[in-house]
DNA sequence: TGTGCCGGGAT
DNA sequence: ATCCCGGCACA
């Protein structure tokens, strides 16, 4: 993990933070201008060089070793990133997978890619290496010596990593359609129950200051709208941009979900478009991408919405069907447990 | 695929 | 009235 600069990397790094710092300001008006493409086919050189399947990035900085937080992977096939502690990581990272499937089949593989965001104030500047940034404020938000690696770490605080599509960046730059509404939207409420809640119109990650907290973007998937017992409101769909996924959504959490699967750990995810429907009260929102506003169809037959309650069934089990409710043992509407 | 329950038949 | 179940909508 030293580094090992590839012929193109101090360009790259350097297009990236161009083309990235415009893209930070503005993710809808993106030049299309050919140093971009000429950074994209250097970039594009440089991975095929690395194995397939699971490339890595070379900036061999982009995460901090030895700290809890796991390194950010980049084997990202879709649109968002999936990060979980612990050994559910894998079956979770796959499930999620399914879950949040781009229903539009488009350049999926080795699209993502860390950056790191100042965050200093007025200052868009984004470097594709966590050296980088460190160096940059430095030198320009410090004003210390920029050529002395002497780091006392408080570079940290003022940058944080951010994670970018390169496809979409690439194909902004060329199928650039200005009325597109690719924007990040209004920021979506998170209805979470504690204040761990943050949603930001960027894709956050996390900053290297924030690592040992736990984090904030967390993924959850629940099949019984009953076991999350957090007070949760509907969650709002987050505009989501069609295809610009330089931006995130984050979904909302339930801790009782959430700590029931890693009691102790940080687990922390997150998510890179998409968002999670429920509950059933009202319509549940649609995850689909192009489908702007989806209509509930709230089928012409008059047919109940089911219910979110625990019916009988569910609650004793078929096993203990004669604690059932009558109209439960006759499969009719619950009478024990309405809505 | 499992669940909730409507509609309707049997007793 | 009570009991039962086919079948459908929904998640």
């Amino acid at each position: 993990m030293a580094a090992d600069p590839k012929p193109c990397h101090a360009d790259k790094e350097v297009m990236a933070a161009t083309v990235l710092t415009t893209l930070s300001t503005n993710p809808l008006v993106l030049n299309p201008s050919p140093a971009a493409t000429g950074w994209k086919e250097c970039l594009s050189a440089s991975y095929s060089s690395s194995t397939s399947g699971n490339w890595s990035w070379d900036a061999s900085d982009q995460s901090v070793p030895s700290t809890p937080s796991p390194p950010l992977s980049n084997d990202v096939n879709k649109s968002f990133l999936i990060y979980s502690q612990g050994e559910d990581n894998i079956e979770e990272t796959e499930s999620t997978h399914f879950l949040f499937e781009d229903p539009i089949p488009r350049k999926r593989k080795n699209s993502m890619k860390m950056m790191f965001k100042c965050l200093w104030k007025n200052c868009e500047k984004v470097l594709s290496t966590s050296s980088g940034i460190q160096r940059h404020i430095r030198t320009i938000h410090l004003g210390r010596n920029g050529d002395s690696d002497y780091s006392d770490g408080e570079e940290d605080f003022y940058y944080s990593e951010i994670e970018v599509n390169m496809d979409t960046l690439s194909e902004g730059l060329s199928n650039l359609t200005p009325t597109s509404p690719t924007t990040l939207g209004p920021p979506p409420v998170f209805p979470l129950s504690s204040d761990m809640a943050q949603s930001k119109s960027a894709t956050v990650i996390h900053s290297p200051l924030s690592q040992s907290a736990p984090s904030t973007l967390c993924h959850i998937h629940t099949d019984h709208a009953y076991q999350a017992t957090a007070p949760v409101s509907i969650p709002t769909v987050s505009s989501e941009p069609m295809h610009s996924h330089s931006a995130i959504s984050v979904s909302w959490q339930s801790p009782s979900i959430f700590f029931k699967s890693q009691p102790g750990k940080v687990t922390h995810v997150g998510i890179l478009s998409t968002v999670e429907k429920r509950p059933p009260v009202t319509h549940a929102v649609s995850k689909t991408h192009n489908a702007t506003i989806s209509t509930p169809k709230p089928s012409p037959g008059t047919r109940k919405p089911r219910g979110e309650a625990k019916k009988c069934r569910k609650v004793y089990g078929m096993e203990k069907k004669d604690l059932w409710c009558t109209a439960c043992r006759w499969k009719k509407a619950c009478q024990r447990f309405t809505d």
